[in-house]
DNA sequence: TCAGTGACCTGAA
DNA sequence: ATTCAGGCCACTG
């Protein structure tokens, strides 16, 4: 494991963790706020590495999607686990595996304006 | 050390 | 409007 590269991953546990229930966000949009806008990928990565690592408190990695709503982790969470977890909190789909952005998008800009 | 891969995004044809 | 290709940074073999 290497250092620097830590502290971006505890960022975006962070970031996804302040995700309100109901709500989900992209890993662009996580990037950009942690200010590297073309390290979309790393998210999704810091969170496969979550997944494995598992670091002990809860991080609602199903809550992060793709830019299309997608739920492109699905396959990693273990098929139907992140849509029931989305389900169970009251996110809506306009697709089988696909979130409604419109309605249930959340961006992380939104901490400052709080 | 070099090369390939990945829970993505943006721009251009 | 849709489809294709490139780029990005970090990690593994």
């Amino acid at each position: 494991m290497k250092a620097g590269s830590n502290d971006f991953y505890q960022k975006v546990y962070e970031v996804v963790a302040q995700i309100p229930e109901g709500k989900v966000t992209s890993y662009g949009a996580i990037s950009r706020y942690l200010g590297v806008a073309s390290g979309a990928r790393m998210v999704g990565y810091a969170l496969n590495n979550y997944l494995a690592a598992d670091l002990g408190y809860h991080v609602p990695a199903h809550r992060v999607v793709n830019r299309l709503g997608q739920l492109t982790g699905r396959a990693y969470f273990g098929d139907d686990t992140m849509r029931e977890r989305l389900e169970q909190e009251g996110v809506s789909f306009t697709e089988p595996y696909t979130v409604d952005m419109s309605r249930h998008f959340w961006d992380p800009a939104t901490l400052t304006e709080v």
